[in-house]
DNA sequence: CGCGAATGCGCAATATTCTTGCGGTTCTTG
DNA sequence: CAAGAACCGCAAGAATATTGCGCATTCGCG
């Protein structure tokens, strides 16, 4: 079902949004081959299907003085569907929890978080996160610098799966 | 110096920003209680100063077909910056890795891929990034699901820092 | 084949927004 | 206290978004 209703504009108008979402509907309508309006109705269509989430801007941490970004790998010592869920409930009320992932294997869960400095991450480390109820082990590392930072979708690698069902 | 120049409404601009990148002008105006030309004429010192870095519609993968979502800790051979940089390099050329971490410890990175299904994950990893120069050790995680995925900056913690200097 | 029905485009018109120029006000500073 | 800087809001013109409508192509099916 997901990917089977969209056509070659379809796609074109995501991967143009994913790169700029600030975009004009001219500029977009201009760039995938079609007049505005049909191309604004795609992308109503687009977004009310769920393929367009939401639109965000990037704002830079470092910029506003959250000068570190750190991985944290928590193991807990229940991982029944209640705890589970009572974890990232926690999680969803830490501000410098940013992204929040369940995982399988040894680590249940790998939370990306950022802070001011040093030692107000160590205060939420060890007053917080490892202090929290069924938090068995917490493993952290610093953020040295980040290569890529691209979320959302590899659309090239999409069409060559479109090309070989073709 | 970074956060030093922006005042409060520049600071709601942001917040209203990244949870909403397509909010017209005068409706973010109408939020952070200015007009329309100011408020675009801060839009534009935020972008052109670096706090904003672009905008980027939020595309589901899932609903494009890409089930799978991986953490992959990458251990390197040698750590030698020229080495980190080629390592670095090699994931801008993967387009499953959409994200790409350098830390500190034991692992020297940590990779947010995508991919259709298992198997072209396992071919990627196998194929691709274990038999990659350099690399000493993968390991991977499944996600199962994630419950927090807010990238950027929490704002409530920056207004308490700036409250604690007042 | 051939006839609806459905889909999707583009044109045109209106509503909304963006953008710039221009005073006016407040605050800083010497 | 005066000159200057910074910033606001108003107003107008340009650009964009949005809606309604007619037409072409496609598809399903008798």
């Amino acid at each position: 079902m997901p990917g089977a209703k969209l056509d070659e504009i379809d796609r074109m108008i995501l991967a143009e949004l994913q790169a700029d979402g600030r975009m004009t509907n001219v500029e977009l309508a201009r760039r995938v081959g079609i007049s505005a309006p049909p191309c604004l109705r795609r992308v109503r269509t687009l977004e009310e299907q769920g393929y367009i989430r939401g639109y965000h801007a990037d704002v830079d941490p470092r910029e506003l003085g959250f000068d570190v970004s750190v991985f944290a790998m928590v193991r807990l010592v229940s991982q029944s569907e209640a705890e589970l869920s009572a974890f990232e409930a926690r999680c969803g009320g830490w501000p410098l929890v940013r992204e929040c992932h369940m995982l399988n294997g040894e680590v249940d869960f790998v939370l990306k978080c950022v802070a001011p400095d040093l030692r107000s991450f160590q205060a939420f480390l060890t007053g917080e996160l490892t202090a929290a109820p069924n938090v068995a082990s917490v493993k952290t590392s610093l953020v040295i610098r980040n290569a890529k930072a691209e979320p959302g979708v590899p659309f090239d690698v999409l069409e060559a799966r479109l090309a070989r069902k073709a």
